[in-house]
Parts: C-alpha cells; sequence; structure tokens
DNA sequence: TTGTAGGCGTTATCAT
DNA sequence: ATGATAACGCCTACAA
C-alpha cells in the first residue's frame, strides 16, 4: 500500500497593503495633441505582510509517512490525494475508485455513496497528466496565434476554448507574434506534449516547422485564412475575396480611382492578400490598381501618412475611394480627416476591415468587412474533435469557408 | 524490450477550395446609423478534396511489431517513438538517451553524436505528460481570466506568456466571462491538472473556489487588483486610487458638480470600485458624490444613454466633469457628444480609463488612466517563479503595486 | 460487483 | 560512464 506524505503549510491571514503615492511628471508626448501630460500614480512596492497562522485543517485522515515498504528510497510526490490515498479510506480497491469516476454504473449504490464522501472530504481529483499518460486519450490541444493580444485573435481563442472545454480537451496556446520562429518554437514546445491536434494561424511556416509538422501524426487545422493546395485542413475565409468584394463595392458606385492603404508591417501577409485581391478585381474592371503602402507599422501613424499623402494630391488626380487594410486605420482616417481639409465620404470614400466597435459610432459610420473570428475558432475545435472521433483514417484535409459580410454604412458612399 | 507499432498515413497532397459566392442582403440594423446594409459574402461550404499520397517517408527503422512479449493486451500507446526505441537504435540503455536530456555532461562524447544522429532522423521529443508524471516537477500553470476578449486582458496574458516560457512553465488558460461559476468550472479542471501555480483575475470567489484554493497546496496569485488583507499574492494597481487620481484630476480644477458613470455589467466590480474611489476623493473634498449607473450593459449603448440624460438636463444643474467607466464609453461620448448638443470640453469636461489606443486620436483627444497589463501578468508569473523556487516555506502572500499613470489630454480640461 | 496485475513514458536510485 | 529496476498516478484486461 501507499502513502503520501503530509506536506503542512501555514496561509498567513492579511496582506495589508498600503499605498504610497508618488506625483511627478514625466515627459512623453504623443504626436497627436499638443498637451498631454502623463502623471504616475504610485510606484512599485512590496510589502511583506504579517504572518499569521490559520488552522491547518488536517482533513480527515493525514496519510502517515510509514517506514519505506521496499528497500528502495521513495520518489518525489505530488503531496496530493491520490485514488489509492482514497481507496484506503473508503476501504476499497483502487480500481473501484478509477471505476467510480468513469464508469459509475459499474459500482454499487452503497460504495458510491461511501467513495462520494470520502472525496468531498478530502478534495480529491484524479490527476489529468497520468490518466492521459495511461490512456492516451482526451489530452491536449495547442494552438498557435499570431497576437493574442488583438480581439480578433482573442475572439478566436474563446472560440476554441468553448469548444475545447466541451470536449475535455485543455488547450494550450502559444504566441507567435507573426514571426516564423516562434511559431517553430512554440510547435517544439507543443510536440513534447504530444498534442492530439495542432490549429495554426499562419500557412507559410518555416522548414523545420514543415518537417514536425510532416511528422507529427495528429490532425492540424490551419485556421483564419483558407488557403487552396496546402495539407492541412483549412478553416476560416478567403483574404482575397474580401480584398475583391471591398474594391466591388466601389467600383460598382461607379468609382474609377480606388487605392489600397497597407501599413509597414511587412511581416503580416493577411493585410497583403486582401490588397492582391482588390488588385484583381481592379484589373477585372479595366482599372488600374494603386496599393500604397505607408512607412509607419502602427495603424494609427500609418492613417496619418495616408491621409496627408491624399491630402497633398490635386484633388482630380487624387483616389475617389480608399480602402484600408483594417478599421483602426479607417477610424484614425475618419478622425483626422477634417484636419487634413477632406470631406470622408464627400471627397474621399473609405472602408475598412474587420468591424471594430467603433466602426458603427463615428461620423460618418464605418463601412467595413466583418469576419468572424469566434466561428472560425469554434469552427476549427470542431474539425479537431471530427479528426479525432474519426481517426486517423480520415478522408484527408477539409476546407470550410466561414462566412463573412460587407458592412455597408456612411463612409463608402461615392457621390456623383 | 517495448516496440511502437507503425501507423502509417497517408497524407493527401492538395486541399483544392473553390470558392462559390453568395450575394445578398440581410437586413440587420444598428441603431447608430441610418443606412447599414449587410452583405454575405461567402456562404459556408465543405471541399472534399481529392485523396492523394505522400511518400510515406518510413523513417530510419520503423519500429517492427512482435508478437507480445507478455501474454497480456498491449495498452493504447501514444504512436511516437519513445525513449526506449532511441536507445534501441542507438544501441544504449534508455536511462542513457534520458540523460543525454537532463544531464548531458554525463554522457560520453562518442554516445552525444550518436544519440543526436538518432534523435535528429527520428524526430523524437521527450514526452511531457510522462516526465511531469515522473518528477513532479516543470508543470503547468493555471490562469483564470475575466475576459480573454479584452485587450487589456490579453496583453496580461502575453506578459504571462512570455515569462512562463522563459521558466519553462506551460500556461493553461480559462475564461471566465466575469461569471464566479465558471471560475470554479475552470478551478475544477486546473485542479486535475495539478498546477504548479494559479493566477486568478478576481478576488471574490465563489464559496467552491475558496475551498478548493485552501486545499490546493501550490501559490496562488491575485493579479489586476490589489485588494488588502487577502490570504494570496496580489499583483496590480488599487482600482480606488484610480478613481481617486481621476475624481482629483477635477476637484483640482475647481469643477464641484463631477459624476462618474458605470454601464449596466453589474459582475464587473472592478469599475465599481473604481467609483468607490471616485466617491471617497468626493466626500474628501467636501463635494456630493453622483454615481449614474446605464440600463444597457454595453459600453457604447450605456454611453450614448448617459449622453442623453446629461444633454436633457438644465446647464445649470448638469455635472461639470463626468468620468466613464472606461475609455470606450468615454470615446463613444466623444464621438457622440455633438448630435446631442453637448461641447467636450467645453460643456463637459470628460475622463476614461484604459488608454485605448484611440484615446490619442479623438478630438478631443481623451484624458484617461493607463494600467500596465503586461507588466501586471508577467509580474504574476514572476512571484509565481519565486514561490515555486523558494518552496513552500515562503514567507508568506506578497502585495506588488503596479504603477498607472494619469494621462492628461484635451478632454477633461475644466474652463472657467 | 469487486479485485489483481501489469503497463503508459519518463526519471531517480542504486549497482556496476 | 552506463545500465537494471522501480516508481510517478491512473486505467484496462482479466480473474474471481
Amino acid at each position: 500500500m501507499r502513502v503520501s506524505p503530509w506536506k503542512g503549510r501555514c496561509q498567513p491571514r492579511l496582506g495589508r497593503g498600503c499605498y504610497r503615492l508618488h506625483f511627478g511628471i514625466a515627459g512623453e508626448m504623443k504626436p497627436v495633441t499638443l498637451s498631454e501630460c502623463i502623471i504616475r500614480c504610485a510606484n512599485w512596492s512590496t510589502h511583506q505582510p504579517i504572518l499569521g497562522s490559520m488552522p491547518t485543517d488536517p482533513g480527515p485522515v493525514p496519510p502517515a509517512k510509514t517506514a519505506a515498504t521496499r528497500s528502495r528510497a521513495s520518489r518525489p510526490r505530488s503531496g496530493t490525494y491520490t485514488v489509492h490515498d482514497v481507496a484506503r479510506m473508503a476501504g476499497v480497491s483502487s480500481v473501484t475508485v478509477s471505476r467510480y469516476f468513469n464508469e459509475p454504473q459499474k459500482v454499487s449504490e452503497a460504495l458510491r455513496t461511501r467513495l462520494a464522501q470520502v472525496i468531498e472530504q478530502t478534495g480529491y481529483v484524479p490527476n489529468q497528466v497520468a490518466r492521459i499518460l495511461a490512456t492516451n486519450q482526451g489530452g491536449v490541444v495547442g494552438a498557435v496565434m499570431q497576437n493574442v493580444t488583438s480581439p480578433t485573435f482573442a475572439d478566436m481563442v474563446r472560440g476554441m476554448m468553448d469548444v475545447a472545454e466541451r470536449n475535455d480537451l485543455q488547450l494550450l496556446l502559444a504566441n507567435s507574434h507573426f514571426s516564423r520562429d516562434s511559431e517553430a518554437r512554440a510547435l517544439r514546445t507543443f510536440a513534447g506534449w504530444h498534442p492530439r491536434a495542432l490549429i495554426l494561424t499562419r500557412g507559410d511556416h518555416s522548414p523545420e516547422s514543415d518537417a514536425l509538422l510532416a511528422r507529427l501524426k495528429v490532425p492540424i487545422v490551419e485556421a483564419w485564412e483558407v488557403h487552396a493546395g496546402r495539407p492541412f485542413h483549412q478553416v476560416g475565409f478567403s483574404q482575397q475575396v474580401v480584398g475583391r468584394m471591398l474594391a466591388e463595392h466601389f467600383v460598382g458606385q461607379g468609382a474609377l480611382r480606388i487605392r489600397f492603404v497597407l501599413n509597414g508591417a511587412v511581416e503580416d501577409g493577411r493585410a497583403t492578400r486582401r490588397s492582391e485581391g482588390y488588385a484583381q478585381a481592379m484589373h477585372d474592371a479595366g482599372l488600374v490598381p494603386d496599393v500604397w503602402r505607408a512607412r509607419a507599422s502602427d495603424d494609427v501613424g500609418a492613417a496619418r501618412e495616408a491621409m496627408a499623402a491624399l491630402a497633398a494630391m490635386p484633388p482630380g488626380r487624387r483616389p475617389r475611394a480608399v480602402i484600408f487594410a483594417n478599421d483602426n486605420m479607417a477610424i484614425t482616417a475618419i478622425l483626422c480627416a477634417h484636419s487634413h481639409g477632406l470631406a470622408i465620404p464627400g471627397d474621399l470614400a473609405v472602408a475598412g476591415f474587420g468591424d471594430a466597435p467603433l466602426a458603427a459610432v463615428t461620423t460618418p459610420s464605418l463601412t467595413t468587412v466583418r469576419p468572424d473570428p469566434y466561428a472560425i475558432g469554434s469552427r476549427a475545435m470542431e474539425i479537431v474533435v471530427t479528426s479525432l472521433h474519426a481517426g486517423t483514417a480520415s478522408a484527408g484535409p477539409q476546407v470550410q469557408e466561414i462566412a463573412c459580410d460587407l458592412v455597408i454604412r456612411e463612409s463608402s458612399r461615392v457621390v456623383r
């Protein structure tokens, strides 16, 4: 019989914090406004509160450390209750405890109530790590996001999480910051967890990553952008179609000069692909594509740059409509149009991408394309679940396109 | 000796997707604008591409399935290489392979190169799950976020991830959607992973959660908001101090009627706490607190409601300054002020919380308080790491306050 | 219905 | 420097 060592721990009752305030002015200035002054409201401080003690709550029967049953020294233990502890307390064998969790109907009523009681007392929770090792089931799904910080990707994470939770899968997240190297590193880490599946948010991987993915015999889903001719499952929308839709929206209104504005962030190929769809649509309409890339890589800076450039052009040659790579840029453009002497949509019709919350609130409200990140995330995880159920003998990569809405508001009206 | 079964799998070469487009109008209207029309750009579609086959790449020596060494049926295997496979291929014992990874200096030069070769060929990666089970070390840290979708929390996630990665900890995330029940569920799930530590983003847990936390003998960090008198580590800033700062900013400018506007989301106690700090500051200044709660629980709706209410008041009794619970509300207020016949900051001085990217771009630019979510997240994880190194005999809960900046811009100027 | 005996992939311990 | 062995906590196959 095995016993766990009892590790007591004192928990102090109070952590008393007092707030020392430092007021002062740091001269950080945004380019946007003349008067911006920053006051630091609290400095870093560490408090070591008085150490108290709580009733140690020894629980029902703190398992006592007996002399080693074998001559061999014992290994490091988790320090928590195990099936064996619970079994011993309930006077049954450990299999019965295991069965109680996995096939309750095979355990007699009497034992069930007895076990429930012991479990309640001890707060025993089965160890997933051991469970996964033993069953090779219900483990971990790794997902590499480009940028956890962006609301769009965050919604995708939520979608994946919700479905994963319902299917007893644990989501492991990694952030690639749009870099192939980071992605490769994340994939190596994930490989160690022997994930049941992987979800990726880009299609162009480093050679190392590709090799790893080829070896891993698990379902792999590329989510967010749909790409033809890839060996993995695909969920998302086509960036080209988005770019095309926006272009056609303006073409359909009779605009002749339509510009596509990118920010300086080169590694983000998604916006670039939207611009390709735009260019194609322009060609198809017999118009000249005009893709303009800002130097600034941040949205706000890039948009201001673009607007300044547009304002400097003679009205007769100035684009009549502008498609911004995303809503942040488009909203910035709307907000600063006045200061550049441009009227939106009068002088310049404008559209963005992403349907940010503020897009509906600006004056004029912003025409944009709304993807459905939550649907993409949840759908991706559903494909994972399906693939796992189907086994490795699945029919091959699926391509699922998620609908994307063109939300037409005021900013894109081309007058005359 | 153990051998793994060889599971071959055909990987199709092409997933050909074609984009069928459905154009049509769905009559969804936002209350904000009169003309908003939504066009669905692509409908759901699933393609089953042609199934091809890749060179099956049998690897160096596909481990052959021998007749069961024991009469017992074998358990489900992960299907990947194990230490034993690598050991056999290199003609050494499995311990040597293990040592190669954990104490390379104890393995002879010759064996090291031989092993490196086999590992390269097989792409063997040690199984973390088994490692954790055996060592009870270097496992998992669970973090319960309120809302992964919000940019603020997302930055915190990034901070935690970065530090976790550097310390060989895997971050497990859960989303509580501001609900205590979800938090409890997440904690139960985490408990099964036997996490090395937990990071939580709220201080008020359900009784069930509290019981679980008390039993778990791991470091627990409450991050985001600092609260005195709690039994866990605390990292973050004081919401009261934030509310107080904003109030004093207006009081210092001579404003007498200052209102604090909350949205209808009752479960989010953080904004409420900011309002408490505000109320205290008002009291201290001999002024009457005026906390106003909207019915709408979304930021945009709540802000429009608040502005309508303000516009309806006679100018002589109308608040001179308004502190909005967050920047989304404050920005919405700025954007719709004109339509309510109110000038900001002329009629109404305004401030928010959170320093959203757009806060610097609006006209007028928005005065706000900027927390540092990334610092909070990374600091929280650092406390975890420290606690783990220090062992359970640590000195007790730490309270670490993270600096928070008052960013003074144009919107908060109280004239006369 | 309940219990016994391995084994999942790894590492700690002890022996060579 | 290298290897044999048992153990981490759980679960499945089989026996009782």
